[in-house]
DNA sequence: CTGTGTGCAAACTCTTTGCATAAGT
DNA sequence: ACTTATGCAAAGAGTTTGCACACAG
């Protein structure tokens, strides 16, 4: 019991300096969704499943809050925005050098493991341009017969 | 004067073939819309900028009937659906294997030019799915300072 | 004629916004 | 106390759907 308490604890201490690194104010609900992203490995999650998640540990907020949360985290380099067809954002806990698998029907997104992909004959960004980011994304569906 | 009437008709002609592979009735608003997704090169558009374009040209049609068109001429590869992080879908009127910038800002999705790109290291698709197309998307945004 | 396509408006999903209230420092 | 974050509900963008009417074969 004093164990459970105690990773709790810690949890939440690894769930606040998240928080302090983003520069943003270490409030319930924040940490709350620090905790969900980062307790576990690399999550591909959207706003819906984050916010479902979090009502189900008991915590309390609102889509919004979500939403917000999101994209703070996003613009403090701790999540990534993933660049995939369709209406519905996802955010990546993977904040390295990585691509995706994007399946078709479930609307999944995984990470690519398994060696490095490498992008060769890199475009110059145009004139007045810097590049971002670049990703790569590998559609696939369910083998048919 | 001339010229112009034969180049119109011919326009036509090609726009009603396209539709004709698509296997889908040459309806007027689908000759339309084949006309002027493919009477210019190569395109990037938005389904309400196609309505826009098509009803600014005379062509008397609904926003459902640009939707619907572009999901029939893109299940039958004509074109191309632009896996794109945000809201809106793109549609690409090149259908042959190459990748695009994306421009922050503007959400303006470009060709990349200029020499092919190269994915090296491409993993395998998982057991029983298979790959549909490889996208890379570089994001640019404009340059500060 | 017969069946497919279209137009319209309403519904739907995901996301953002505005403002009063609550919570952190 | 002072400021920033949150919750709620409403608005907003993009897209889809259902059904009566129109048009191509």
């Amino acid at each position: 019991m004093a164990d459970l308490a105690q990773n709790f604890c810690e949890r939440r201490r690894n769930a606040e300096s998240k928080v302090r690194t983003a520069k943003l104010r270490p409030t319930r609900q924040r940490i709350a969704l620090a905790d969900i992203l980062f307790r576990k490995g690399d999550r591909h999650v959207g706003a819906e499943e984050l916010y479902a998640e979090a009502v189900s540990a008991g915590v309390n907020l609102s889509l919004a809050t979500v939403y917000n949360t999101l994209h703070q985290f996003t613009t403090a380099g701790l999540l990534r925005a993933i660049a995939v067809e369709g209406s519905k954002t996802y955010f990546d806990t993977n904040i390295s050098d990585h691509h995706h698998f994007f399946v078709e029907g479930p609307n999944t997104v995984m990470d690519i493991t398994g060696g490095p992909i490498g992008v060769t004959n890199l475009p110059e960004a145009p004139e007045g341009m810097e590049i971002v980011n670049v990703d790569v994304v590998i559609r696939l569906r369910p083998k048919r017969s």
